[in-house]
DNA sequence: ACGTAAAGTAAACATTCGTTTACTTAGTGA
DNA sequence: TCACTAAGTAAACGAATGTTTACTTTACGT
């Protein structure tokens, strides 16, 4: 008999299959990768995919909940030690970018791909997109901000600049630190010359 | 003889089929609309969509260059009357989210359609959408912002939060105005309340 | 009235794609 | 040793896609 949590014949490719697929769909898009693409990356043939997959929708939706666990993760990580609420925030950014933007494949799927092109995984995919957004709901609520400020469009608006990055970046001189940085200064004070100040 | 300005067959079809080409690709992606659809949308069939369009790609092409057009000019029209910076840069901002967000087919493609997706007329969609983008650096630099703020930085994130809206907009109550006076009052004093502003 | 050319149709073409099927290989437990 | 099963291959399937071809229709200038 084998044991229960230690399968016996070990080469579980699932996993190289998954890498491969989140390579591809990362620099090309959904539509424009292919099964025997991802197959042939792992030197393997179109059908042997499906031994491990159910289909084509099965492992993008594999793919996007690997990418919201570790970003999640390493977001986690990236504020626990702070306590100031806009030092969290801009720890928070920075790991997001630095996921998104470093050749990283399955953080750069999140933004890349549209849960729209998943068919049926559609819900599932936005439902772990929600869970991860949702962190940044409890950082920005934490914040001290005016009174009667919209926080839920203040999240929506610092995850779209954020989430845009991958399209310019490297265009400019600027790092994720640098980014970060700008973009929580810009939330906190603002830009304008402090002599030039509206009311 | 004909006038050299004005074609006998007037029925210029070719701006019908643009038209319903934006709406497929505003609403599905470029991938996911067939040329069969675009032409069905008009009554035809598909073979004759190239008697209009040497291709799908110019299709896409002639979408994109109008998309631009429209949002150039009402982009311009929209500040003209404006002098103060800030509120050249909000009445700017209102015009773009009016135009991604309405139901409007052509402003949409250009958040929603990637230029990589246009094979080879990708060079042409990226230069028309730089030319766009130019306007917001104007506007940007115009503004009276502390010393040494990286304003490149600065447009590249705003273009990015407001590129990102379709993605959630109607999920919560704002409207454009709302969007475009939050994000202005942001960029320009900051969140913060004042009595815990950093230094 | 006639010729021309644009506009459009119907059908096929050549790929390509996701997926399935029939078959082979190889490691495992009893 | 032997039956069993996961893993993988080669090939085909069926549908869909962008595009082309041959043919028809129709409006206009002369």
């Amino acid at each position: 008999m084998r044991a229960p949590n230690r399968p016996s014949r070990a080469n579980n490719r699932s996993l190289e299959l998954r890498d491969a697929a989140a390579h591809l769909f990362a620099h090309r898009g959904y539509d424009q990768t292919t099964v025997r693409e991802i197959a042939a990356a792992c030197g393997m043939t179109a059908g042997a995919v499906y031994v491990h997959f159910g289909s084509k929708h099965a492992l993008l939706s594999a793919v996007y909940g690997e990418a919201v666990t570790r970003v999640t993760k390493r977001l986690a990580v990236s504020i626990a030690a702070l306590d100031c609420p806009w030092q969290r925030l801009e720890s928070a950014v920075r790991a997001h970018l630095e996921a998104v933007l470093q050749p990283n494949d399955y953080a750069r799927v999140m933004t890349r791909v549209l849960p729209e092109d998943a068919g049926e995984a559609r819900i599932e995919l936005i439902a772990l997109r929600d869970r991860y957004e949702a962190l940044f709901r409890t950082l920005i609520t934490g914040l001290p901000l005016v009174p009667q400020t919209d926080c839920g469009l203040v999240r929506l608006l610092l995850l779209g600049a954020i989430n845009w990055t991958p399209f310019w970046y490297g265009h400019g001189g600027a790092t994720p630190p640098d980014i970060a940085h700008l973009t929580v200064t810009l939330l906190r004070n603002g830009l304008a010359q402090p002599s030039a100040r509206g009311l």
